[in-house]
DNA sequence: TTAAGTGCAAAAGCTTTGCGGGTAG
DNA sequence: CTACCCGCAAAGCTTTTGCACTTAA
């Protein structure tokens, strides 16, 4: 992510603290920080690795409650994911994923024509929608390339 | 899931079975039944306890293996969750998601203009496609409730 | 007969929680 | 000063693995 942006982002973290009472520490900009760093949608052991790696400081168990912070105050998003841990996402804004049915990654995935597509009617189930993307699913390059082999 | 679909399904894992020279023993049978009758994604962890209601008893560690198969030879799906478990799907055609932002919950959706979507072109990044899906990101009814009565 | 599948138990990986002490506002 | 937040350590989920035994084909 660019500078710019990701400055941006630090600042939209300042202004919700602010206007929710909510305490500024250096562990939340650091966390914020390093998940505007991953190029993926790292999970809550990865991001306190990259920490680590950086020599900051910060427990296990704030990075979960922080991350689940973030998300909720709508400063990081959670990536739908087909594996067993949660995972974070730097991008708040539509976008579209890849989803590989053999290896369980995802990639990120931008399309002018999806981000076009109009949100159908859900209100006869009572869900109020925000946002969609949309998940494609198949096979990367990868798999494909080492099921050839066989 | 009604009694048409299901004995077709199971007959579909006969068939697989058969021309993968894999047993077909009576805990696959048993476990895919589980997942079929599910009206929601469940975890590994539920359909083991589905089972055990049922008197079935099935190995927690037979269940991961044979979900993580059945998914593998296209009897169910994995469903994109935003939560920390690997969720299952009896679903296998198209279909899409209402994913709760608040509570994680993912429930089913169906469209038809959502259904029609034509899948972009991916090839520029090795990617083939097989099937897509639509998540719609928002609040449930529950949660938007539950918010009002403060 | 035999390759594949299962159960068990242990280990590994992921996440939450309670609580005492620390700190931003 | 005082909520709110953090670190720690323990507990609680979720998943994988190695191995000996069983079974479908």
């Amino acid at each position: 992510m660019e500078r710019r942006a990701k400055d941006e982002r630090i600042r939209q973290l300042q202004q919700v603290c602010r206007e929710r009472g909510l305490a500024l520490t250096a562990q939340r900009r650091a966390i914020l920080r390093a998940v505007l760093d991953a190029q993926d949608h790292p999970t809550a052991d990865r991001v306190h690795a990259t920490l680590a790696r950086r020599h900051v400081r910060v427990s296990r168990a704030t990075v979960y409650r922080t991350l689940e912070s973030l998300a909720r105050l709508g400063l990081v998003s959670k990536a739908c994911h087909p594996g067993s841990a949660v995972r974070y996402d730097r991008r708040i804004d539509r976008h579209h994923h890849l989803v590989c049915l053999r290896c369980d990654r995802v990639m990120d995935f931008s399309d002018e024509r999806l981000d076009a597509l109009p949100v159908p009617d859900t209100r006869r189930v009572g869900f109020v929608v925000e946002d969609l993307r949309v998940q494609l699913r198949g096979i990367c390059r990868e798999c494909r390339e080492q099921e050839d082999e066989k």
